[in-house]
DNA sequence: CTGAAAGCGCTTACAG
DNA sequence: CTGAAAGCGCTTACAG
């Protein structure tokens, strides 16, 4: 049916190791022969078959982005500076949602998926170090932002603490004092949700101000998430100046629900986020934010990843390298 | 290394074809062996290597989804929603950027890519019905949303017309008169873009309200795009009481402008926009949009491109159907 | 520098 | 109901 690498040895006069060899670009190869292969080639139109390339060299090329939701939009636009990032190295990226399921992201890191792909980049949101070394296999795994402190992974970090304590402080500098925090869930300490309250913690405390536990409202990282935060941070009567929101969903859902409910940003509430999405930029009033370094991130992951596949690179036995987090103050708290 | 067929076979004492059959569930096989085979199939954990499967059947059980850029909130929502559907019925989908570039999309539609998948996703900007035709080999194909018209292509429709009519039909009800619209582009006539022009202009003409060309402002479906037509219109000095931003975030981007510039939304100026993207609702104030039917639309192409790829269901020779749309009427436009 | 052969792990006719 | 054999289209030692 298609045209396969026999007809193009059979159209150039040549066996077929000469025609691999041209494929795969092989040193030595006479000029002439070469030549002939490239026109076999061009003239019959011939495509290597990936499958059959794949089945043979036990490599498909392939990337595994294991995330929660793709319609998320931190985790859409990281997928997206992924794949292009991936992209620029030869490689595919398939996408897999977890829906913070621990027994989908345990799927994900063991069967069918791991063997479709020659390497993984794996956000975790349900499981922990531990789970994710007993469950992942030998194939490469780069956990990406959602921190998993575990000195034997290789993970690229967002800078969860500092920044949040940058927003915090921030806020703080602008003359608030009582910030709330959005989104701030159970008991977890490790994971972005608890190293961001860490973080805002500490800036408390390096500002001299007392940190008081009815200001943490926890509440599902998405837009309904922040607006019923705030409807019951407002219903418990505690007085606040400021809003944090763990991250910019949850913060544009409660920016929506204070303007809603007639107050003013930022001259009642101030309110801050996290991510740096691009809504972020033109939310109403734009929303101050934290920048985590998403391209960074994206671009370091890819890079760490395919040079484990590939065995390539200087590379020390585990890396965790942590992007550059910028402050973006905008109208929502100036 | 892993373990393979033969293994099985071997530790249930049964041959390869065995193994095979009870694999996919072939109907006609003794319970007996049957429970052999998975006894030894569960003792060994085997998993069947899909390499090997596809290169040996022609399928890959892939599924390829081509759109512009996941970071556009309606695209990451719908490839959301798509790989969902499709995992619902054993297909795995990969998605590939095509930045609305024409040669991007034919490397698409042929080549690699395609050899990866058993049928395409194609949401085309770029490419007409003609050059899809050209560049698309025998494997099937469904268009999404975006129209192309073309009576030789599976497509599943969304109502852009119909959908735009009702939009500012519902702007004209509430008594605007000078409704600017933001992001029609060149001289289309059947994208998305021509089409929603058209039902507007369809709805001015119903209502008796002339149709000005001053008001019809080309922009990038971007915020940034939405933001800076506003920007031109008001430079301009033509008067307006209203602006239909011909998708969400372009309607946010000029919601955004607005409200920067100090008027009142939707006092001064109404704003309207069509997705119905999540943010739709949370903005502030909340956009009044029109609902294509995504969620409809994906379960509607993945049931129709793997009926094609399967050869099964009972379907026309060309499959048109149209999503329902729904007018969400919200802050932005009561 | 190039060739002939083996084999990756499955599925698929073909028998029986 | 099950088996033995061929073969999907490549890459990879192994020769020469």
């Amino acid at each position: 049916m298609a045209v396969t690498m026999n007809d193009v040895a059979r159209a150039a006069g040549v066996s077929l190791k000469t025609v691999s060899n041209v494929i795969n670009n092989y040193e030595f190869i006479r000029p002439a022969t070469k030549q002939k292969v490239l026109e076999a080639i061009a003239e019959l139109g011939y495509e290597a078959n990936l499958t059959a390339r794949s089945l043979r060299s036990g490599k498909t090329n392939m990337l595994g982005l294991v995330l929660s939701d793709l319609s998320v939009p931190y985790y859409a636009e990281l997928a997206s500076d992924i794949m292009k990032a991936a992209s620029n190295r030869g490689y595919r990226v398939l996408v897999e949602q977890s829906a913070n399921q621990a027994e989908h992201e345990r799927a994900a890191l063991q069967g069918q998926f791991r063997n479709l792909t020659d390497g993984l980049f794996f956000i975790p949101l349900a499981l922990g170090g531990d789970d994710i070394i007993a469950a992942a296999g030998k194939k490469p795994l780069v956990l990406l932002g959602e921190f998993v402190e575990d000195p034997r992974l290789d993970m690229v970090l967002i800078q969860n603490q500092d920044a949040a304590a940058a927003v915090t402080a921030h806020l703080l500098g602008s003359g608030r004092r009582r910030i709330a925090v959005l989104g701030a869930n159970d008991g977890d300490t490790t994971g972005s949700n608890g190293l961001r309250l860490i973080g805002y913690r500490h800036a408390l405390k390096a500002n001299g101000v007392e940190y008081d536990p009815a200001l943490v409202i926890p509440c599902g990282w998405r837009r309904d998430g922040g607006a019923e935060a705030v409807s019951r941070l407002l219903a418990s009567g505690v007085e606040f100046d400021a809003v944090f929101g763990l991250n910019d969903v949850v913060a544009l859902g409660a920016l929506h629900e204070l303007l809603v409910r007639g107050y003013s940003v930022p001259d009642d509430v101030a309110v801050a986020g996290f991510d740096d999405i691009d809504e972020a930029r033109f939310a109403s009033p734009s929303l101050t934010t934290v920048s985590p370094g998403r391209t960074e991130i994206a671009q370091r992951a890819v890079d760490l990843l395919i040079d484990r596949v590939e065995g390539k690179g200087e590379r020390a036995d585990v890396e965790q390298p942590r992007a550059e987090y910028a402050l973006r103050i905008r109208q929502s708290a100036p």
